[in-house]
DNA sequence: TAGATTGTTAATCGATTAACAATC
DNA sequence: TAGATTGTTAATCGATTAACAATC
């Protein structure tokens, strides 16, 4: 029960679950069991009440789990009650893609600051935000107490980049960008390289020819 | 040895390394130990060298691995010796981003046609490319023979597309929209969801207050 | 009540690590 | 040769699953 020790692929698994349950919850359903959540995400039963019971009981014997109770557990669980301030930093294609996204608020998380270091794009307004010279990037952070950012400017200026937020007091670092970045332990990444998920996928398929 | 019964987890790990030896040639290394792999990772030495048993013995005792070497035979394994056409289904903001993505043909992919469904989108070239109805679909994928696509429609059309895709022969698809899909078993999906990442990332931060 | 499903225990399964002989 | 590092074995560690009493 202590969540200290809660397993980081149990954790993992958290965010999966609640986007199933926030889609169940549009499509009008009130209640589901393991059973029919595991089929839905193929994981099994056992393993999703496994998981679950880390943080609490959440569901009810012979009637499987009120998907509104359950959202709003898991909602507290991974910290996303209320919306964390994000700053984005690359202000390029994807970046700007990123910013336009219009899932995040719902899921706990707000964009609230742009920043560059290319002067042409300085002061451009993206998504209703001015992009900002990333040497206000520090007092940014600092002021408004931002602990996310996301990472999305060319592998030449990651590391740089990320010396930058973590300097500012950044704690954790959704990465964009094709190359790994050094931090300090104490800060978490999470790297998103479409190269790597398609080169995951490669393995499986038969060569051509 | 048998390849077929490497596990998921192995596989998974195997892009990573090549994304690294990658770098480590770029700048000009030519031999790495297990040991330093592992440090640049923060991955076990005795795993990296377990992993790669799997496949076959490619270092050497006393030395390490040949870079150059272990680069070629990562990309045999995972299938990327040659470069996969591939088709982006969603030409919004985040699908031209992709479409633009420079490091996808050093990696083994190359997109090779565009898709929407959105009439005045139908024409326009991006990426030195043109953007097609998604109806041409099908007859591209099966005369090209696609196997690989990218999925960056809005959530309301993920599925619709999936089973276009599915149908038309696509064996592999990188998920960008924010909703899970369903298909058959013997197709390998991938989803990238920022908001996953993001949701997995705060439950290591302390709660604001 | 009868049927269904949870939360939890114990067993199983699989992945990681430590250690070292082999050998470059 | 001496030092370094691999590939592999066996031990350890941890995650998943099966099963079921509890109970809604």
């Amino acid at each position: 029960m202590d969540a200290n020790k809660v397993p980081d692929i149990v954790v993992s698994r958290l965010p999966i679950y609640l986007r199933a349950l926030n889609r169940l919850a549009e499509e009008g359903q009130k209640v589901i069991s393991s059973q029919a959540l595991g089929d839905q995400l193929s994981i099994s039963s056992a393993q999703i009440r496994k998981d679950l019971s880390h943080f609490g009981e959440f569901g009810k014997q012979g009637t499987g789990y009120v998907i509104e109770y359950l959202q709003a557990q898991l909602r507290r669980v991974l910290n996303v009650e209320t919306v964390w301030p994000v700053v984005l930093t690359g202000c390029g294609a994807l970046g700007r893609a990123l910013a336009n996204y219009p899932d995040f608020h719902s899921e706990g998380f707000e964009i609230v600051a742009l920043f560059d270091n290319a002067p042409h794009k300085i002061g451009e307004t993206v998504a209703n935000m001015c992009i900002q010279d990333v040497v206000h990037l520090p007092e940014v952070v600092r002021e408004r107490e931002i602990k996310v950012a996301i990472l999305a400017v060319p592998a030449s200026a990651a590391q740089k980049t990320a010396d930058i937020l973590v300097e500012a007091g950044i704690r954790a670092i959704l990465n964009y960008a094709p190359i790994s970045i050094s931090v300090p332990p104490e800060i978490t990444v999470q790297h998103i390289d479409p190269a790597v998920y398609l080169q995951w996928m490669s393995y499986y398929l038969e060569s051509p020819d």
